[in-house]
DNA sequence: GTAGCTGCAAACTCTTTGCAACTCT
DNA sequence: AGAGTTGCAAAGAGTTTGCAGCTAC
């Protein structure tokens, strides 16, 4: 049982086949796929998966706090494992989603939120940008 | 002529009824309304628009950088006028949004992408909150 | 055994679009 | 006059849901 797997046991959840099957593609995902992607994916695995259950085991998952939901402006969510805190640079001519982090920023957003009043929840940074020219 | 107006129509756009409309409804609308917000405000000044051309208006504007288009996780997009730059706040007991500017943070923001080695063309910062208690 | 989960298909929400009529320039 | 714009209704995405059957516990 993987330590996914685990987290989700803990939370009630019911380890079905399919649970465990769209846990292995997230797992085996270094990208930000959309439910589309995760349904393609996991048909790989398990052929008679309907796109109605990654629908469903990805609202859980998101609930769980197990997978981050984004919304990169483009009319559709992606998912990632909520594993490593991190941002993300859209290189807006191909599309590349590029990881980053930084702890200056960490810091920063803390003490905006503090200065405002407010205990930070959650939060977001997203860069979109074009690929410099040497 | 507002000078909303006068942008709109360097950019070419005819200055009909309807887009007087909606740029004047944007202009007295403080918050971040919704396509279905805009709509309902500008059919109190004009019964007869239809929510196609708010769709069809916003979407115009956020292509001529007057207005800018948010999603925040809700599913739909919310819109707002390319004033001041700035960022949001958004209170998740009340879906309050706070708006905030912060200079460190824009020098910041040009660093990290700099150091990925791209040029920052557009960023996004939301900050996902509880009130503090005093 | 049974509450929880699934696949299917239908429904729903948000957004876009084809078209004929209309209107700004 | 004529290209751009509009309202309407239909279509398109993406997502959610009701239901009968299935399955993990």
């Amino acid at each position: 049982m993987t330590s996914l797997e685990k987290r989700c046991a803990e939370a009630g959840l019911r380890m079905t086949g399919q649970r465990k099957t769209i846990l292995q593609v997230l797992g085996d995902s270094a990208d930000h796929p959309s439910v589309e992607d995760v349904y393609e994916r996991a048909k790989k695995l398990d052929d008679s998966i309907s796109i109605a259950t990654v629908y469903r085991t990805l609202s859980l998952l998101d609930e769980l706090d197990l997978v981050i939901r984004h919304e990169f402006q483009e009319g559709y969510s992606r998912y990632e494992l909520n594993w490593d805190h991190h941002h993300h640079l859209i290189d807006l001519e191909t599309g590349k989603v590029i990881e980053f982090q930084n702890s200056e920023l960490e810091v920063l957003k803390e003490k905006i939120a503090r200065e405002l009043g407010y205990e930070l929840i959650d939060h977001r940074l997203e860069l979109y940008g074009k690929k410099l020219k040497k």
